[in-house]
RNA sequence: GGCGCGUUAUCCAAGAGGCUAGGAGCCGGUCUGCAAAACCGUUAACGUCGGUUCGAAUCCGACACGCGCCUCCA
């Protein structure tokens, strides 16, 4: 078992060795709180998530850090537009982001600092960095002095002469260099402060970061995540930071999340094409979503739309539904006195115990190859056919390899725990999904219950043309029968 | 303009020199009064042009198209 992950300073994907063996840190950029979430911060969630559990799985001990953003120009000005203070604002969102994140299923990250609460470490960063003299006062601000990084844009692999080139870079007059980026920005009035040095005021965007991951994970640590668009400036930024104030590596894994796309362009507040989590919750089961996520690789953009997402949920019903049956066997065969011990295999019987026996090593192995959840799916999907070729073979005998219906039931829930999925029973999940879409019909269970009682009496008289008449006018009001030899049940369309 | 990424069948999506990815759909079958649902089976692909190689979706080069970052962004 080798994890490799892709670094983004290398453009490889390389072996993963901690700095402490058996230990992992990791620091993940989390959000600004001033709205609400949309699907691009519940792809980034989940993607860090499934790698925090899955860096659990293969038994490491893992410290998992993920921020708040909560001092900003955005949160100032929309309170300021509300008429409220900045701390109201970002303990809404707060609240907003922890709802959020738990209806998607997210592990709670080992911590999760705010970056008010940490403005003593951000001060004592600056400090260092300005006797260092790769920081300067510059009327009551603090800029760092990017050309006293000589490894400044490593990460991004630019270079200081092309970015000023693309002269979208005003120079400002406080600034001595056009890329010098604030680390402390003096207060104007009516805006929130901290005492410091240099007067009162706050921190830049990117120093809190600096101080939050040295502050829970040390001067160096494993993993930095976050979405590529962060890569520069704001990963660029710390580098120059953590590295110009400490003197040594900051990171030794990059990993960057790729976009959720609509119609092939990245989704973003500012092109105004987005969908919160909570739109989005409102039509799909969180599970759905999460499902969607996990279907692509974590690096790939990925296009939201209705399509997608229903495919997803048709995939993820027939997981579900295999699993359901695979729990209708272990259920029924507890229950059940004589049970008879299955020496002998069928060809679909060792066909599908070839597929459990290979189920944790090639699940293992997609997973170990830079979290490849997507071909993990692919591991879980040729179980399902497999569980449900040899369940539709072996139904008529009255005697089932429990034990090896019951390891593949098991290895489900492994894999389920890694990816985050099949948390819920699979009877329930299905029984939510159709209570979900029963929102969405015009007619009551007592209604339907009626039509398909007068239906089976038509059938039963041989009337089919009245039985075909009642089955159409559901059919016209989204609800489909589902014959089966325990009678007439009914699905929401 | 600079830097980077992508292009796989009807659609979504893995793979990265020889080994069935997978899902949704289509079609066929089982079931059914007929259907539907479910299950089973099946189908098809590697943007274009060159090169390397016994062998290329996979490596190299050029081109085309699409996208991202370079300004707050997950």
């Amino acid at each position: 078992m080798a994890l490799r992950v892709y670094n983004t300073f290398s453009g490889e994907k390389e072996l993963f060795i901690p700095l402490i063996p058996g230990k992992a840190g990791m620091y993940v950029c989390g959000v600004t709180v001033y709205d609400y979430c949309h699907i691009g911060h519940a792809r980034a969630g989940v993607v860090f998530d499934i790698i925090f559990r899955y860096l659990k799985y293969a038994g490491y001990d893992v410290t998992y850090v993920r921020n708040y953003t909560d001092i900003d120009d955005k949160i100032i000005n929309r309170a300021n537009q509300e008429g409220t203070d900045y701390r109201t604002i970002a303990d809404r969102f707060i609240l907003a982001f922890d709802e959020d994140m738990a209806q998607l299923g997210l592990a709670k990250p080992t911590v999760e600092p705010k970056a008010t609460d940490h403005i003593s470490g951000i001060i004592g960063i600056i400090e260092a960095l300005i006797a260092k003299g790769h920081a300067y006062v510059s009327e009551g601000d603090v800029y760092y002095a990017v050309e006293t990084f000589p490894d400044y844009l490593k990460l991004s692999g630019r270079n200081l002469e092309e970015m000023q080139a693309g002269a979208r870079v005003e120079v400002g007059d406080k600034k001595r260099h056009p890329m010098d980026f604030a680390l402390w920005k003096g207060s104007k009035p009516g805006e929130p402060w901290w005492q410091s040095p240099w007067g009162n005021g706050r921190p830049g965007w990117h120093i809190e970061c600096s101080a939050m991951s040295m502050e829970f994970l040390g001067k160096t640590f494993d993993i930095h995540g976050g979405g590529k668009d962060l890569v520069f400036p704001h990963h660029e930024n710390e580098i120059a930071q953590s590295e110009g104030a400490n003197g040594c590596q900051f990171v030794r894994y990059w990993l960057h999340n790729g976009f959720v796309n609509i119609n092939a362009e990245k989704m973003s507040k500012s092109l105004g094409n987005f969908f919160t989590i909570r739109e989005v919750l409102k039509k799909y089961d969180p599970e759905t979503l999460r499902f969607f996520i996990l279907s692509a690789h974590y690096r790939s953009p990925i296009d939201f739309s209705d399509q997608n997402l229903e495919e997803a949920q048709s995939g993820l019903e027939r997981i579900y539904s295999c699993l359901a049956a695979l729990d209708e066997v272990l259920d029924d065969q507890s229950h059940s006195a004589d049970v008879t011990i299955v020496k002998t295999l069928s060809q679909t019987g060792m066909e599908f115990q070839e597929k459990v026996d290979q189920f944790l090593p090639r699940f293992i192995e997609a997973m170990d190859d830079d979290f490849n959840s997507a071909q993990a799916l692919g591991v879980l999907f040729e179980t399902v056919r497999a569980a449900n070729r040899f369940l539709a073979d072996v139904k008529e005998i009255t005697t089932l390899p429990l034990s090896l219906i019951a390891r593949a039931r098991h290895l489900f829930a492994e894999a389920g725990d890694v990816l985050g999925l099949f948390a819920t029973s699979p009877a329930d999940w299905l029984e939510k999904v159709k209570a979900a879409k029963a929102c969405l019909i015009d007619m009551t269970s007592e209604e339907i219950e009626r039509l398909i009682v007068e239906r089976a009496e038509a059938r039963a008289a041989r009337d089919f043309k009245r039985s075909d008449e009642i089955r159409d006018l559901l059919l016209e009001h989204g609800i489909q029968l589902l014959d089966s030899a325990h009678g007439t049940t009914w699905n929401i369309k």
